[in-house]
DNA sequence: GCCCAGGTGGGTA
DNA sequence: TACCCACATGGG
């Protein structure tokens, strides 16, 4: 993918004025950076409510630790996270990746130190964990500059970019990361303003596209959404 | 009752 | 490479 000035400051532009309109985020929402690791598990395709829940349901049991995690049986640990769905899946997600961490020290904050590509390819060979998944523990939980990609992102980016028909997680990564400083405070916050604003209006029956904070970034009125 | 939610892995062509 | 499907709970 070819670098478009153009392109740099559309993507500038929506970042200022969601950020302006939606204010700071504050993600990843939690408590450190391992719980940080876990939610980007339990919230694989799930409301993320439901993976609180069964973050709580882990802590209270003690097994908010990748020791603990490790030590518990698969079938107790899918019961502890059996509101945030599929949770047999998810048990044995958490086990693998607490199994991983042991070569960091179960220090989170020790992957800090690796370069963000090398540390991406690391997480994606971890059982349960995919381009998504890599990319928020990379960023919410280690701080490196990796942009997180989700459906709302890809959503927003083809109404915004109807010509561009981007296919695949990569190539819209390769977009933001492309266009903008490799900053990962603003590749945190921008994810999230993101996300907010998917829910607040791109996701509506009947989103005012007219009023919309991106009015005019925005190709409107393509389905049922806009914004 | 129906659709959706901050995806991923495994199988098939 | 590109689809398909299983995985499963909780809220609107």
């Amino acid at each position: 993918m070819r670098r478009s000035p153009r392109i740099a400051r559309l993507l500038a532009e929506v970042y200022e004025r969601l950020l302006a309109h939606y204010g700071p985020q504050g993600w990843w929402p939690g408590d450190g950076p391992f719980e940080t690791v876990v939610g980007a598990i339990l919230t694989q395709n799930t409301a993320w409510t439901n993976a609180a829940r069964a973050i709580q349901n882990l802590k209270a049991a003690g097994a908010m630790s990748p020791a603990a995690l490790r030590a518990a049986s698969e079938s107790d640990l899918a019961e502890l996270v059996r509101p945030s769905g599929y949770f047999n899946a998810k048990a044995r997600k958490l086990k693998a990746m607490a199994d991983y961490l042991e070569r960091y020290g179960d220090d989170v904050a020790a992957m800090g130190g690796k370069d963000v590509r090398a540390l991406r390819s690391e997480l994606l060979a971890v059982h349960g964990v995919g381009p998504e998944t890599a990319d928020d523990i990379a960023l919410y939980a280690v701080g490196l500059p990796s942009f997180v990609i989700d459906v709302y992102t890809q959503r927003i980016v083809d109404r915004m970019l109807p010509r561009r028909r981007l296919r695949g997680y990569d190539a819209y990564q390769e977009l933001f990361e492309r266009h903008l400083p490799r900053d990962a405070a603003m590749f945190n916050e921008y994810h999230a303003l993101l996300d907010a604003h998917a829910k607040e209006v791109c996701l509506k029956r009947e989103p005012r596209c007219g009023s919309c904070v991106l009015a005019g970034l925005c190709a409107t009125g393509r389905r049922a959404g806009g914004g």
